[in-house]
RNA sequence: GGGGAGAUUCCAGAGCGGCCAAAUGGGGCAGACUGUAAAUCUGUUGCGAAAGCUUCGAAGGUUCGAAUCCUUCUCUCCCCA
């Protein structure tokens, strides 16, 4: 199976430039995706384009990274509504080296591999670039015309767009331009946002007399129930453990429904075709194991972090969700209890205040946590029956003493059936 | 520059002197059912244990009483030039 096959099965191509089939088939090349350097860590919507570079060097191609160094100075309009914030050259640095960390855990960038992949930045053909080098040699060769024909373009003539915005996708082009001239890049991949910018880029190949250029996109990836794929309520799924801990994670794929499960698995996961189909075919027999589901956690859990971060984040998992009880809770050692809940967030309550024995559950839920809001919300919760101390529901505001710690310093607060807090007490 | 419409609790959007902490829908949260899914049904959704307190773009005013009336200001949208 090409390249293009396997993305096609898989549901990972939207658009692809006529040719572009025939000409991986051919011989084997090089191809690249641009990631952006906003922040210090990727979120799991660039997971797909990651796994498309994956992809791309499994099938024999070199897969290049280039972080937006020089083009995340001046900010993509693909998609945005309004213009953006500029970042400065410390920032992207440091953003830039957390990226890398990440490329670098999935692909394989050691160079005994023929095809390793590699990591460029387009800072180092921009900085030194004069302007009037850059109209002269590159804007010479896309007319405004062409420009304004794009969606990103048009659908900001309303509400305004700088130029340098505007310049985006000729700065992309370049881009583009420069690896196929340098290092035989033939093709560019991307979110189907990107298709603008990915054309512009073949058009100037074309100007220029560089070899022939190709493009394929991805569609976005969504959620059935319309929600934005890649957020829970505390954010963006991040990469990067200390943003979102492997629990977290871990916990964001098995909440996939069904039938965001059966799409995501073919996107996140490498396992072949008739595996999936198995599974899936397994999974609709019997859809309360939740095969898929804990089949993609696993999978992207491992590759993303580790195989010991998969075991803790299953292990929380069957004793926040399973039929433990506060009696398994409480034979946990501290050392176990801490790993087991190393993602769920944390808050410490001076331990002093537990020696009158007249703190109260509400006072350490509310005022000294912060885990609920307010009071309000705290008897609404017993209202509701949704309330649980160290896995126990809990009815009414009682007082708390030493005997409720857990290892000795722990209380594991719950609202509802997937909202933790531990208060630790020190 | 001229004329008009508007700004309400997370969002949309009613209310147009007391019955308004403010209809309704969406969203959020929770409960039931389940499979840590979806769908459905139910409850809940400013703070406070309560009395009560603080909210309806901002600041003043009228009134026993204002989201509702008046004044000024700020911002948004539409039409004309």
């Amino acid at each position: 199976m090409n390249f293009i096959e396997e993305l096609r099965w898989r549901g990972m191509l939207h658009d692809i430039m006529p040719g572009t089939e025939e000409a991986l088939t051919k011989e084997k090349v090089a191809g690249y995706i641009g990631f952006d350097p906003t922040a210090d860590s990727l979120h799991i919507g660039s997971l797909v384009q990651i796994m498309i570079l994956l992809h791309f060097q499994r099938a024999g191609h070199k897969p290049i990274a280039l972080i937006g160094g020089a083009t995340g100075m001046v900010g993509d309009p693909s998609g945005k509504s309004k213009e953006r914030n500029l970042l400065n050259k410390a920032e992207i640095d440091k953003n830039m080296a957390g990226i890398q960390v990440q490329l670098e855990k999935i692909l394989d960038f050691s160079t005994t591999t023929e095809n390793h992949a590699e990591l460029v930045n387009n800072y180092d053909w921009f900085d030194g670039f004069s302007f009037i080098d850059f109209i002269r040699d590159v804007g010479k060769h896309i007319s405004i015309n062409y420009m304004l024909a794009k969606d990103a373009v048009k659908s900001r003539m309303e509400t305004g767009l700088s130029f340098t915005e505007f310049s985006y996708p000729l700065i992309q082009g370049y881009d583009f331009f420069v690896l196929n001239r340098d290092k035989n890049c033939r093709i560019q991949l991307g979110g189907s946002d990107q298709w603008g910018n990915i054309v512009t880029g073949t058009e100037l190949i074309r100007r220029l007399g560089g070899t022939e250029a190709y493009a394929a996109t991805t569609p976005l990836i969504t959620k059935a129930d319309g929600s934005k794929f890649g957020k829970t309520e505390g954010g963006n799924v991040w990469l990067d453990r200390k943003r979102t801990s492997p629990y977290k994670f871990y916990q964001y794929w098995i909440n996939a429904s069904d039938e965001d499960a059966e799409k995501y698995i073919k996107i996140f996961t490498l396992k072949p075709k008739e595996e999936i189909d198995e599974l899936i075919k397994k999974h609709q027999e019997e859809p309360h194991l939740r095969l898929l589901q804990k089949e993609l956690a696993r999978d992207i859990t491992i590759r993303v972090h580790s195989e010991e971060d998969l075991e803790t984040a299953i292990e929380a998992s069957n004793i926040l969700f399973g039929k433990s009880t506060s009696a398994s809770l409480a034979k946990l050692s501290e050392e176990d209890f801490l790993a087991v809940f190393d993602g769920v967030p944390q808050s410490e309550v001076s331990f002093s205040k537990l020696d009158g024995g007249e703190l109260l559950l509400s006072e350490i839920a509310v005022a000294e946590t912060g885990f609920l809001p307010s009071n309000g919300e705290f008897r609404r919760a017993l209202k509701e029956n949704s309330f649980s101390l160290n896995k126990d529901k809990v009815s009414d505001d009682i007082p708390i003493s030493k005997d409720h710690l857990v290892a000795g310093k722990y209380l594991l607060l719950q609202r509802g059936k997937k909202k933790y807090f531990i208060a630790k007490f020190a």
